[in-house]
DNA sequence: CCCCATTTGTTCGTATGTATG
DNA sequence: TCATACATACGAACAAATGGG
């Protein structure tokens, strides 16, 4: 039988969807299914929890907006990856409703940015192998090498902080700092500034990440990360007060 | 009339919740609506945007989950708060799957807790008042005298962390301090232990952060830090291999 | 290549529950 | 109590995408 829920007749005409949604969050947990399981069909869940059609696509929904479950369009339902998708889409958002205004948010995650990699910069450095330390080099001289040819190299960047939090070994930090730079690199352009011409200083001022991470140097990283959000804290205020 | 969305014949029956989401979050930017703003009804959605209501529904369900809109039953669609709720539900599920396992997110929440709070001990320290010394004493005697009647103080100790990142003056960490705290408050219990025993012990971690705190001392204070965390990483350690 | 079964996507119509006045 | 406006829920039908024969 189906192990999914066991409200069926009652119907306490209590929000469905929440029943349907916790259902299927039950389900998930007590089949142990890992993400990319299939999950039973549409009208499979509709008569286990003995509700319409409609009542549980909307319950998928909210839950696939948390990426807690993965629909795919004339294929099926699968347990999801619940990364920090749904977190980047909703605090961007919020950093779009404020750019209008003040840009408060997108100088908090900036803020939250550089105080996380400074407070971890004794791990780091302590954590640093001999091939991260040649990988996060690579990433800043193709940083530079782009930045001589004129073009950008946002992948090369977000490539570089994440790497720059892979000796803690905790994948959720790294997951949060991809999240941190998504939710920036989607609201900084609405400062409306052309950040080609500095290009050439922000590889220059990954590249003295590196040095300080290969010096072991602490003080050294957390001085070299302030002045990598430098450019960017200072283009915040400008633009706060015009 | 209907400012929303422009794109509804530009991308031909594509996805249409997608259109309708994008649609309705293109609506809110335009309006330049705050949090607690009334939206449109769902039937003016659907012919300023040309869905369905179920296209409509789902499109909404789907900005309710990531608290871009706000639902009130029997009374209209507002926009939301845009809290980290959505990467506290999201997060904690997965807390939950791995619990069965290995209890390896509820790790890596720990030590992102423990990692923060250390790492930002320095700005702590630096700006932390008399009036905040003050009312996190206070919550520390609190949970101490809870823990003496033999009661959970389970508030108190979301309020001392909250309180204690409240000197960075940055929101954003404030709401991931409480969604972590969130995060571990759901999935700790999974581990099946009875806490009651330490409650006095906690209490009294507590009481060492703040007079570390107090004393100004950055190091003392990222001791006491490491102290509270202590026992919960003892405790998934010891879970981990039974 | 077409055909077909399966599954999700979209729509409409209708009835019900909920808050406000 | 009634009326209005709104979200909620259901069911049936058709469209679109995927995969296999």
């Amino acid at each position: 039988m189906t192990t999914l829920a066991g409200s069926a007749r009652t119907t306490r005409s209590g929000h469905r969807r929440q029943e349907v949604a916790n259902g299927i969050k039950d389900y998930i947990l007590t089949h142990q299914l890992k993400p990319g399981d299939p999950l039973p069909t549409e009208t499979e869940l509709c008569d286990a929890v003995g509700a319409s059609r409609s009542s549980v696509r909307e319950a998928v929904k909210t839950l696939s907006a948390l990426d807690i479950v993965e629909v795919r369009h004339g294929h099926g339902t699968y347990v999801g990856r619940m990364s920090l998708a749904a977190l980047v889409e909703s605090l961007a958002f919020r950093g779009l409703l404020s750019s209008e205004d003040d840009h408060l948010v997108l100088g908090q995650v900036v803020e939250i940015r550089q105080t996380i990699e400074q407070g971890l910069a004794p791990r780091v450095v302590a954590g640093l192998d001999a091939d991260q330390l040649i990988r996060l080099r690579a990433l800043a001289t193709g940083m530079a090498e782009a930045a001589a040819r004129g073009e950008e190299y946002l992948e090369l960047d977000r490539e570089f902080h994440l790497l720059l939090m892979e000796p803690l070994g905790n994948d959720l930090i790294q997951q949060l700092t991809g999240a941190f730079w998504e939710v920036q690199s989607i609201v900084t352009p609405t400062l409306g500034q052309d950040h080609r011409s500095a290009l050439s200083l922000t590889a220059s001022l990954h590249m003295a990440i590196v040095d300080a991470a290969e010096a072991r140097d602490i003080e050294a990283l957390q001085e070299a990360v302030a002045a990598h959000y430098a450019p960017i804290r200072e283009l915040i205020q400008s633009v706060r007060k015009p």
